[in-house]
DNA sequence: ATTCATAAAACTGTTGACAATCGACATTCT
DNA sequence: AGAATGTCGATTGTCAACAGTTTTATGAAT
């Protein structure tokens, strides 16, 4: 019979996805958000009850979210929220570092005066985000920004992995709690990539952006 | 004495692999060699039938497929094992270069002298190979070396990354063809790679693996 | 012959049931 | 007591059947 009431079946405005990418995103979802926490084993049973589907659909969105680093599946023992130890953190810094020195890169030599504008206008969103002392929106623009750098490199793969080298940082669930001045500073640091981009300055801005996001990891040990 | 049940010797030491990913490496056999060709869809029940299993681990499998990129699947038409185009290749190539420097510049400020002389050994004999006309065996020595490396580095993030984006440049089932006088620039590029990880030369490092990379780029790019 | 609606076939998406495996606790033996 | 072994409940792994969708085949009307 059709039981299509189930709790994830309100967002479907998106004709026929499927189950399996729906659970995955709810699950991402409550993986990014806390609710399943690192090392916590994911109950197969439990949250296809829990989310009105049966066991196939998690089973699939188990391995799409492996794809993503968020979890790791043991044979037998199921799948776990992925933990990171300091080393993996590190190494996904400088993972991210380096790939966004190459979209940018790759940018500084396409763009066009849209997106640079585009840009400009994130760089000055974000400083009014520090004028206004609103962190949190400075944080998702944040997020943003780079993320549309990334995706207007046209480089998809790339974008695609940094992108979800991002969500897996944020497993971390330790944010960088930065004084206005390291924000102003970090910034700063957006509009000289920026500016390097505008200038069509590809080794500057492949080296600025993998500095800013080195000088992330640096802030971040920092906090240990 | 303490003997263990002998009774299952395949699964002695392997712990009894899941179906899905004994599956996911007939079906990654399947498309590098080719049997699967560029573009052709994954008929769930054909080899569910062909593999003695049911379309359970089958499509598990695909997932895992997908997370390596070399299938894609589409909503209620299938999966179907990637088609590459030339700006896919080119940005492989890109990334894979990037990644190949990061690994070997972690590598150089860490190596041990077990490992520069196993890389020292590689190079060696790839030269053998050349010497000896063997393209086949140079061409799978040159696989592990790289593979190597990124697994040395301590990076495994990085590393199954690179691993990962070397099955999808075999996507293009396209190998360049390189003269002896080429292939002898090659591997003299290995050689500077490895000198600058024995000499802990991290920034030299870097700059070569990464150039070694584009190098190929350029040689792939030469054959359209 | 062509076009278009309709039906059948083929295929993917999903489900509930069954089998295999693991961890923990109980039991037996020395 | 302590180690080895047996049993049980919980959980993952797998399967075969069902449901929904897409593609292909069919056939009547033009």
């Amino acid at each position: 019979m059709k039981q299509q009431q189930s709790s994830i079946d309100a967002g479907s405005l998106t004709p026929r996805r499927s189950l399996s990418v729906l659970v995955r995103e709810e699950l991402e979802g409550m993986i990014l958000q806390g609710d399943l926490s690192a090392g916590m084993r994911l109950n197969e049973n439990l949250l296809a009850e829990r989310l009105g589907v049966s066991r196939g659909p998690i089973r699939e969105a188990a391995r799409l979210l492996e794809r993503d680093g968020l979890v790791i599946s043991i044979a037998n023992h199921g799948v776990f929220v992925r933990q990171l130890t300091v080393e993996d953190a590190v190494e996904l810094y400088e993972l991210r570092a380096i790939i966004a020195g190459l979209v940018c890169s790759t940018l500084a030599q396409q763009a066009k005066p849209a997106i640079k504008a585009e840009l400009r206008d994130y760089v000055d969103r974000m400083d009014d985000c520090i004028d206004a002392r609103d962190e949190e929106k400075y944080f998702l623009l944040n997020l943003e920004f780079h993320d549309r750098i990334a995706e207007a490199s046209g480089n998809a793969r790339s974008a695609a992995l940094y992108a979800s080298l991002g969500k897996e940082v944020r497993l971390l669930r330790r944010r960088v709690l930065q004084g206005e001045a390291s924000i102003r500073l970090s910034n700063s640091e957006h509009r000289r990539i920026v500016a390097a981009i505008g200038a069509g300055d590809a080794a500057t801005a492949r080296k600025e952006a993998e500095q800013h996001h080195l000088n992330g990891k640096r802030r971040w040990l920092e906090t240990m």
